[in-house]
DNA sequence: GACTCCTTGTAGCAACTGCTACATAGTATC
DNA sequence: GATACTATGTAGCAGTTGCTACAAGGAGTC
């Protein structure tokens, strides 16, 4: 592997920290090559501009949650929806996993925006995420499948949403009172 | 009022139309000053600064956002959490208040990257939901009414977010699976 | 008419943005 | 040792950002 390779894959894996740590508020090129420990010259060297490089460490990131997702709830027994909603919820308001939900937020918002790596981004992840849902999910035959996944996954981002703008004291009660929203 | 006042006030309806229809993507001081046609010089006679623009004129999508969700729901007879978030979910998957969650979920996701204005803005509007929610709802006595009402607020937040990043026609199945997934 | 205040235009500044031209040092190949 | 390719630094460009200094026209008051 030629030190450019290697230095990519280094800059990819400091800046996936970078942007968990603090989303995408500081990501101009020189605020990212800093992060990185390296010149924003050669950020632009190891990569072909900006968009390249957000796109290749949001793929790390990406590919870490869904590692996790997988880990947390692998796909043997298929859940009912309620259930899976309850241990999806569990886990993505976990302390570790917050920080990925809220880039996450960011990042659809950027998509939104029309920011340029973002919607291509935005589309692979939820593709991620809709798959997660459907081979995890236990339906009766005949019910709206994709509806109910996209159902699922925006409870879900629903949480995060709200975490990241209320205090933490009733981010843990809202995920309890969720739970008894929901039929079984 | 002076004609300094007169503008200020038409100024922020046409920047409320402005950050509707194009939510924060064209927010430069000189785009600001574009959309509402005055010169970028003349904005910063009528306002402060730019966070004060914005922080205008998201208090005037506010409470345009808070008189339609009064009017769609009105403070009658309170509503068990389930039939709450069905009409609300209802109301605001509909064409016209589309536009608004989705700036919505921008200033949200802005608040979190720490930018000016929003973090007080996203604070107030989230109380406004937060008591819009807590005066229609019908909980038994003991039950958690803040945790609940994050709750709701949660779920037609996700509804929002999905909405951004889906097509028509899988947001549109979102909702009535949605609501097959509420307890009673 | 002089004076003052409100309103508006012109011009520009310093900082930052993404990106690039150019030079140079090292290293590998023949 | 000449040649070519890789890797890195220095410097800077053109565009955008939020904001400001300065001047001047107009309107009202003495």
């Amino acid at each position: 592997m030629s030190i450019r390779d290697a230095q990519r894959e280094a800059v990819i894996e400091r800046l996936a920290g970078h942007l968990l740590a603090h989303g995408l508020a500081r990501t101009s090129l020189r605020q990212l090559a800093q992060a990185a420990g390296v010149s924003d010259r050669m950020l632009l060297y190891y990569f072909a501009d900006k968009a390249e490089v957000l796109a290749a460490v949001m793929a790390r990131v990406a590919g870490e949650l869904s590692l996790r997702l997988a880990e947390a709830i692998p796909d043997g027994a298929p859940l009912k929806p309620a259930e899976l909603v309850r241990r999806a919820a569990a886990f993505t308001t976990g302390p570790d996993m917050r920080r990925f939900m809220r880039l996450w937020v960011e990042v659809v918002a950027a998509a939104a925006r029309g920011e340029a790596p973002f919607s291509a981004i935005v589309a692979q992840v939820m593709a991620g995420f809709r798959h997660w849902v459907d081979t995890r999910l236990d339906l009766p035959e005949g019910a709206d499948r994709e509806g109910t996944a996209a159902a699922i996954i925006a409870v879900i981002d629903g949480l995060a949403l709200v975490d990241i703008c209320s205090e933490d004291e009733i981010a843990a009660r809202m995920a309890a009172a969720l739970s008894t929203l929901l039929a079984e």
